[in-house]
DNA sequence: AAGCGTCCTTGATCTAGGTCAAGAACCACG
DNA sequence: CGTGGTTCTTGACCTAGATCAAGGACGCTT
């Protein structure tokens, strides 16, 4: 009798790791940040019935390649991933980086295939929305086609907020906004937003703002240096935040 | 009698003048690249009556400001348009340029207010799309919904394309890339594809692509010495296409 | 725990494109 | 049809950040 009451716990999170890939969105701890939110408890029913719940991806692992046949959006529901755009001779540019809850493949929409390739920084998993059923369900349920306009819209203004600091900023100035802008992510998600792990390599970083990996690695160095941040590895801790904003304008 | 048969079709062009504002999208020329192309008839009685013709902006113009609030999305109807983004340090980032058929404002549309400011590049005119109507309309017509969702992913997919440019390009495939667009963007509204008229200034260009307006004048002149281009003032003629694509990837 | 590959750091040097300067061409306006 | 302002061109020079190089640290795998 003692060994049982030991042991059921231990069943249930066995069964709920089992049956993990089936939870409902309600219950997803994402629901807040994510695109069901706003919606009637019968709607969120709906939208739950269409979402495939697919295995984990693996670090470096493609979620879809650049060209491959579009039929769904994806949300993130663990990791992180990155999107690259590449050209004929073979460059490549990460336009974005996506964290738990944001929508991925929306470049897509307009054309038949994606338009970029999406890659998983670590162990990721993602919900599947299957673009026509949504695109029907979006016609149905208000709240949702809201919510598709509104994400969008965000990620339009994000590309444009990059395209200024591609475009205008110094080298400084752009990975500061970097490091600001990830430190918000980070803190919308529920995390603390002045320490937290990179998800992704100094690489990784260099390309996306335009810059070589030398460049990032010595502007971290005097980051450090004048006590604005801590760094050792991956993890960051913003010491400095006023002076931080001040260097990003 | 004969003084009449002249007159009349004089009269009817004022009074075409007189009451273009009161045009139907049905009779716009614009008709295949806008918005409404895909809708029923019907539909497109309803979608034309919650449009706003608006007065035409002269060169310089503000059709919104940064900050402003959200209420419209605007449709080019003539003339062109650029969206800058501004930094606190009074810094400027061309987000956008924008031709006769382009939706103006998407980026606005998840918050309350405008996130850029829209400025007419010349003599331009807009039809003003009321958004709480056109997500009414967008809810009840999917051919409507449809197509806005195209456009966000359209203009997501551009912005994509530009910060590549931008991270990843030199000077010269920066420059060659913008003019190959802008000519199959012409092309795409019925216009000659090889010799058109820069709606922007070389400033405005430079800007955009992160680049000094002396490095514009600079790479201009070299096109036109190697024979590539044609190019007084602000006409340019597209002599080299292949060679052209092939300097720009 | 040794070995290998990737990632990161730091220093030395180079260069694409920026900045400065000065004149020319192109307007819009009275 | 000047004339003052903006825009454009061309040349001389400079610099932010790239590239090259070499060593160190941090994972993986077996």
């Amino acid at each position: 009798m003692m060994q049982n009451a030991a042991i059921i716990p231990l069943l249930k999170d066995v069964a709920r790791q089992e049956h993990q890939l089936q939870l409902t969105c309600e219950s997803c701890a994402l629901y807040s940040l994510c695109l069901p939110l706003g919606l009637h408890r019968n709607d969120l029913e709906t939208l739950d019935s269409i979402i495939k719940r697919s295995k984990p991806l693996t670090r470096g692992q493609a979620l879809y390649e650049m060209s491959e046949n579009f039929d769904s959006l994806y949300v993130v529901r663990s990791g992180a991933f990155k999107t690259t755009l590449s050209t004929e001779d073979g460059r490549e540019q990460i336009t974005g980086f996506y964290l738990p809850g944001d929508l991925i493949g929306m470049d897509a929409i307009h054309t038949g295939s994606y338009q970029a390739t999406a890659k998983a920084l670590s162990s990721s998993s993602v919900c599947a929305l299957p673009y026509s059923s949504l695109q029907e369900l979006s016609q149905a349920i208000p709240a949702l086609q809201q919510q598709i306009y509104n994400r969008l819209s965000k990620e339009l203004s994000n590309d444009k907020h990059l395209l200024m600091a591609l475009g205008q900023k110094t080298a400084m100035e752009k990975l500061v906004g970097f490091l600001l802008s990830l430190s918000r992510r980070f803190e919308e998600r529920g995390y603390a937003a002045n320490t937290f792990e990179l998800p992704m390599s100094r690489i990784d970083i260099a390309n996306h703002l335009g810059l070589a990996i030398e460049t990032i690695s010595r502007l971290l160095g005097q980051l450090v240096n004048d006590d604005l941040i801590a760094c050792q590895g991956k993890s960051i801790t913003l010491i400095d935040k006023p002076a931080l904003k001040k260097l990003c304008n």
